[in-house]
DNA sequence: TAGGCCATCTGGTCCT
DNA sequence: AGGACCAGATGGCCTA
């Protein structure tokens, strides 16, 4: 069972599973009732071969003198605590799946959880270098209108349309220019005919994520790769033709998430 | 059918 | 003591 269960996931899991987390118990799970089974088939050895010390009904007793409905029960509490924080885990991941630039919708298959990891990191790094670029582009028009305009002018005047030849002559402008002054529709470039866009159910491929894997298919079609991106107004956009990766993050293969 | 991805269970460890 | 966190195991579903 997924986090989203029902509504967009592609996939249901666990279909025989039927949770009930208010009341912390769960029903017609096979994995549980294969458990139970085995339980009864070795519930006098366990009670000897385990000798923790564990609690249930508030008593404190070793293992081997709970009952089994007192094991059961707190095996099921256990179960749905773990259950419920994979859940919120994967709340967390659906909400950083939502603001990833990547194509959402019912036909779209969702990133898988290390896509969505990798794709984030990547985005972190991209949005953080177009930061660093575009303050050295405020920097180079400021600051370089003013020292011509000082050596014309008494008192340096930046007009707007000074400031757009400026920006003109800019190749990062240009770049930019074209992803400010686009709409949300003409943003969702390569949005190509049917025919050359992606399986609706292809996820993006593992170099756009970084991977130095070998070419895939994906990658020797730029349309299907780049065409179930969504891109945003005003964003720079994380997709290999619009942008190459900061050299940073080309790197990705040694990536490591170390605890 | 193999491989990828996932949910769930489970026992161990750490923290409050 | 109880809960959170973690990793390994297991089995189901889906796709190439």
């Amino acid at each position: 069972m997924d986090s989203d269960a029902g509504s967009t996931c592609s996939r249901s899991s666990s279909p025989d599973l039927v949770v009930d987390d208010t009341a912390g118990s769960f029903f017609s799970n096979k994995m549980f009732q294969k458990y139970c089974q085995e339980n009864r088939d070795r519930e006098s050895e366990v009670g000897q071969s385990r000798m923790e010390r564990c609690t249930a009904g508030g008593k404190t007793k070793t293992r081997s003198e709970l009952s089994r409905e007192e094991v059961q029960d707190m095996r099921l509490k256990v179960n749905s605590r773990e259950r419920k924080r994979m859940h919120d885990l994967n709340q967390a991941m659906d909400g950083l799946r939502e603001v990833m630039p990547y194509a959402h919708g019912p036909s779209v298959r969702k990133l898988s959880k290390i896509s969505t990891l990798l794709l984030a990191r990547n985005y972190i790094l991209m949005l953080s270098n177009s930061l660093e670029e575009m303050k050295k582009l405020v920097g180079d028009v400021y600051g370089g209108s003013a020292a011509i305009q000082s050596r014309t002018a008494p008192h340096p005047t930046i007009t707007p349309a000074a400031t757009a030849a400026h920006l003109s002559l800019h190749p990062l402008a240009q770049s930019l220019h074209s992803l400010v002054g686009s709409t949300p529709s003409t943003l969702q470039h390569h949005s190509s005919s049917p025919s050359s866009a992606p399986a609706p159910h292809s996820p993006p491929s593992a170099s756009f994520l970084g991977f130095h894997a070998p070419v895939q298919g994906l990658l020797k079609d730029p349309l299907h790769l780049t065409s179930s991106y969504r891109h945003f107004p005003g964003m720079p956009c994380p997709c290999s033709l619009c942008q190459p990766l900061p050299t940073t993050t080309s790197t990705l293969h040694s990536l490591s998430m170390n605890k």
